[in-house]
DNA sequence: CTATGTGAATTTATTCACAGCA
DNA sequence: TGCTGTGAATAAATTCACATAG
């Protein structure tokens, strides 16, 4: 199956697997099986074994997969074996909850410059961050900065996304409840945890 | 189409439409085509159309959709037509932003419980919500809270998903960066913002 | 003449079942 | 024997094309 195209799906899925792996690994595990990976992090083991047929045999038949070397190989497919500074936009209350947020560096992410519109805010340390004037967003191209994280509030997500692909930024996490169009060359991924919320009643029986 | 199941990815879909729709709808606009609610929220308009040719004829052939009459519908669907509560576990950096967020009001939610480990967090009053103890969660179901959004530290995640299912909640958004099991009965929404951000270098051509 | 609503065609993703390797 | 890897079968979702209603 290594030459064919990658199911979206696949790829969503992929970060899962991850995660579980480096908790499998850290807990000194040295090899788990589909079956294991899947009670783990609640997905089917065919649907493991398949999705990693993708990418050809990570496994060892009558084993299991070694999880240190599918860390190895999911970071390699997902282009997480490098680090990666991220620059976040609006630091407000999910912002600064954003910067504080541990988690990024597992992934190989490193938020590591913020900006702020508000003068309260600009020349504030937060989280070891200075925080600087989003007027000099500009200056993320020769920073060499590709990645950023939008929470701003819904009246400046879509402008403020303008300016991040013209300071050639080309994927962009956006916390702000709206649809924001860009180039087809930049990938957004929107989060919006009150749609999230607003998804749940739906699947409960009434009560 | 009327008496079909409804595919998963509409209902995902839905409150998207419901989010341009109010926002259109507080812009005192009255109707909406299909394709201009498609270049609004980032959908086909043909998806569109299928998505809302499963409950039967929202729109009127020549014209569209009157925004009011869809809100209204869309809310009914999704069960969101009447006022929700929902209660908070853990008030860390996520959990504050999560208490501060302003975006539930507009989907019906209103996060009227806090709870949290810490002595230090127990009894402070965080965005008007006085933030009780842990232990006390079990008193959800008297007070008819069948929705809760985690914010805890992952270790603690797991245990504290149990305790809320026991205590009668239906539906749980995690905002833990792991996966928690629960009966199928229960609902769970987990929101991983290092993973979502973890898929955005994949589709970033090289560099 | 415009824009919805929907069967049919197509594409995409999941699930199965088992051959094949350690 | 145990568990992976994968074609084939099934299921689900998207896209198309157009009949139909205002």
């Amino acid at each position: 199956m290594r030459y064919h195209r990658i199911p979206d799906e696949t790829i969503r899925r992929l970060p899962i697997y991850l995660r579980g792996l480096l908790f499998s690994s850290e807990q000194g595990r040295e090899s788990i099986s589909s079956r294991d990976l899947a009670d783990f992090v609640g997905v089917n083991s065919w649907q493991i074994r398949k999705d990693f047929s993708y990418f050809g045999g990570f496994g060892t038949r009558g084993i299991g997969y070694n999880t240190e070397k599918l860390v190895k190989q999911i970071k390699r497919i997902l282009k997480l074996d490098v680090v990666k500074k991220a620059a976040l936009v609006g630091v407000g209350n999910l912002g600064s909850a954003v910067l504080a947020y541990p988690g990024f560096r597992m992934y190989g992410f490193n938020i590591a410059v913020a900006f702020d519109i508000s003068p309260m805010k600009i020349g504030r340390k937060i989280n070891n961050i200075v925080v600087e004037n989003v007027s000099s967003l500009w200056t993320l191209k020769k920073r060499g900065i590709s990645l950023a994280i939008v929470a701003v509030p819904q009246h400046a997500a879509q402008k403020t996304a303008e300016a991040l692909v013209k300071a050639g930024v080309k994927g962009i996490l956006n916390f702000s409840p709206c649809y924001i169009a860009v180039p087809k060359k930049v990938k957004v991924i929107t989060i919006d945890i009150a749609m999230d919320l607003a998804r749940l009643p739906y699947y409960i029986p009434a009560g």
